[in-house]
DNA sequence: GTCTATACATAGATAGAC
DNA sequence: GTCTATCTATGTATAGAC
């Protein structure tokens, strides 16, 4: 809006942001926020009623920001690949996930409104996967009996988990073992057992492609 | 060792138990903790030196409550099955994992001391995963190019990922979800499509049979 | 808008009575 | 062994100067 556009709020909000992701809600004091921005007492309680109101715009960044690293598939190419891609894509395992992270904090969860925002978050990516194991059972790269919102619960479960084993043992490679080992499952379960190059033509029954309907 | 067998030492390790499943370590004050177990301040540091102490065997109870929940595996029948009947075993996803939960909490993984309690649990859990399917390629129930390792971080990701999509929704559907979406692609990736019933004979090459090595 | 000063509750632990 | 004060530091927010 002004010409600054409020460069301290914008400051809080990405250090709060950062703590949110390294500590959490109800381990991150007001006090924290404002040192890591650098600002006062005063700017905060200016331009928020306080650590929640904060917190909830912080929240909605990190949102943003995972999902940018998580983005809508495009759609063409193998879907199979796709996923795999998808799944092996770099991860901070020892850091964990912005938004997951959220859900072991009690004053999280029983807020409804920022619970919502993670909520939220969890459906656009399940929704994400989902669309690609439908791709790819239509494609015929996958058995088409599987239910692709479980197995879409299963993929983002692999990823969220993996955070976990990475956190508990202080070391990267947990998280990139358990998408290893995804990714080799679900070739094993691939109908077509080792694909050398080229597209595959889409021979099974077009049914059920419902291409957007994020959210809920 | 005394005839009361220290009853507030107790109440107070279990009182502990509870709040860190339910809140974690930084969220849980002293005084919740005496509330809980119903017991004055002077007890608690009469028994333990502080809130570190307790909660340190506070979180081995909970680390042996999570053993005794997913035991070591019998071995005989085929191990396909266990491995499914372990994914399928009840779990309250919206509570999360009495374990898995303290990986989120800053406080505890900087502590070498509880840190180490949370990752020798993860260890010794992704080792029973490992050698069920370890046994399961050698009774020829999944494909033998599966690296035992990585499968057994991938089961260990599932579970920890499913409690995370449960919390996040406040839903237990996301946990069953996750862990049928992985039965159903164990059983696409299985080499015997559909055995009926009976036990498989042993007719893959007995090679890496490691029965013992909990922990590490 | 941003700062410093202040206020009040809670976290975590200690002191000392019983 | 267990209790009730008590103590210091921090969390969270307000007041008011600039």
């Amino acid at each position: 809006m002004t010409e600054t556009v409020q460069d301290s709020r914008h400051r809080l909000i990405e250090a709060m942001a950062d703590l949110l992701w390294e500590r959490g809600y109800a381990a991150t004091s007001p006090r924290d926020v404002m040192s890591a921005a650098g600002v006062g007492q005063g700017s905060l309680y200016h331009h928020f009623s306080g650590k929640h109101e904060l917190a909830v715009e912080a929240m909605r960044a990190n949102v943003a920001t995972a999902m940018a690293d998580n983005p809508e598939p495009t759609g063409d190419g193998p879907a199979l690949v796709d996923i795999e891609d998808r799944l092996l894509r770099p991860r901070p395992g020892t850091r964990g996930c912005r938004v997951g992270r959220m859900t072991q904090d009690p004053k999280v969860v029983e807020d409804p409104e920022m619970l919502g925002i993670v909520s939220d978050a969890f459906d656009t990516m399940t929704a994400r996967w989902r669309r690609l194991v439908t791709a790819a059972v239509q494609q015929g790269e996958l058995p088409d009996d599987l239910d692709a919102q479980q197995l879409a619960d299963t993929l983002s479960a692999v990823i969220q988990g993996g955070y976990v084993l990475s956190r508990a043992r202080g070391s990267q490679e947990p998280m990139d073992s358990a998408v290893h080992g995804m990714v080799a499952l679900l070739q094993a379960a691939s109908t077509h057992q080792a694909r050398p190059d080229g597209p595959v033509a889409p021979d099974i029954h077009p049914q059920d492609i419902h291409p957007h309907e994020e959210q809920s």
